[in-house]
DNA sequence: AATGCTAGCAACCGCGACATA
DNA sequence: CTATGTCGCGGTTGCTAGCAT
């Protein structure tokens, strides 16, 4: 199909070797070629692909083609209903961290649940002050995200007693729960996000408890996609002892309300 | 039958992390 | 310490089949 010219040299006339990568799809040969090299020399050093096969393909590809394609232990055919719900509850849990959810679902790619997720919840794209509104929030989310894992265990905690907190029956008890679990670092903003997060929480559940309909699904998962910024946003800061000042603290501190896009 | 639209999926791209010289 | 190579990840693009008009 496509076989394209990739410019990595500078002109023949300089006595480079013009390279030549194959683009698109990959061909029966291709396959064999690539299920040879791996066979032999095992997964791994890609960029030898080309080398030691004639393969005309760079190796990011060939890892790709093997990765999401060729290995022997995946799983093809439809994600499975028990697949699905286990997706949803990472997805919920970990945002788009698709190879991280891959990694509970054998035989399946993040790649596959990448694209099944966006085909199947995400909902399309909304105005375009959303979405620099989510830039923002997916750049702090990034900025965020090695500091998540140090704390990891400790959210781990923090969620289970949230999870407690917004189960009671009102939002004053639930700020009483809270500022007896974290007398420390529960702060008066934490408070507004703790009555935010428990309001939002409690219309989708109501939502989920009514008869379902297409509109009411499309809100749930807004919720659960939205939920997952704010949730990351909100066990972030309770993380923070309240001493700490730190301008990360406060990454959306300019708009008073948490975004939901 | 022709055309347009959409969902599903494979593949590409850019970037950052990590390893090694 | 720096430069370079390699790998992995998430976002995006583009092709194709199926369906609607």
């Amino acid at each position: 199909m496509v076989c394209e010219i990739i410019s990595e040299q500078m002109g023949s006339n300089w006595g480079f070797i013009e390279e030549v990568w194959r683009k698109g799809p990959w061909t029966a040969d291709e396959d064999r070629l690539l299920i040879e090299y791996v066979k032999l020399h095992g997964e791994g050093r890609w960029n030898s692909v080309a080398r030691l096969t004639g393969l005309r393909r760079n190796g990011k590809s060939c890892r790709l083609r093997w990765v999401n394609y060729l290995r022997p232990d995946l799983k093809r055919g439809q994600i499975t209903p028990n697949e699905e719900k286990i997706i949803l509850e990472l997805h919920a849990r970990w945002g788009n961290r698709w190879s991280t959810i891959a990694r509970s679902l054998p035989g399946r790619t993040d790649n596959e649940i990448k694209n099944y997720w966006r085909t199947h919840f995400k909902k399309k794209t909304k105005n375009s002050c959303d979405n620099s509104e989510k830039s923002r929030a997916s750049l702090w989310k990034r900025q965020q995200f090695q500091l998540q894992q140090q704390q990891q265990q400790q959210q781990i905690k923090n969620q289970i007693d949230i999870k407690k907190v917004m189960s009671l029956p009102t939002m004053a008890q639930a700020k009483q729960e809270m500022a007896i679990l974290y007398p420390n670092i529960y702060t008066i903003d934490q408070q507004d996000q703790v009555g935010l997060f428990y309001s939002m929480l409690n219309n989708s559940t109501s939502i989920s408890q009514s008869e379902p309909s297409s509109s009411n699904e499309d809100i749930m998962w807004d919720d659960l996609w939205n939920l997952d910024d704010f949730y990351g946003h909100f066990i972030n800061s309770t993380t923070y002892n309240k001493t700490n000042t730190s301008p990360c603290l406060q990454p959306m501190a300019s708009t008073t309300t948490p975004s939901f896009y």
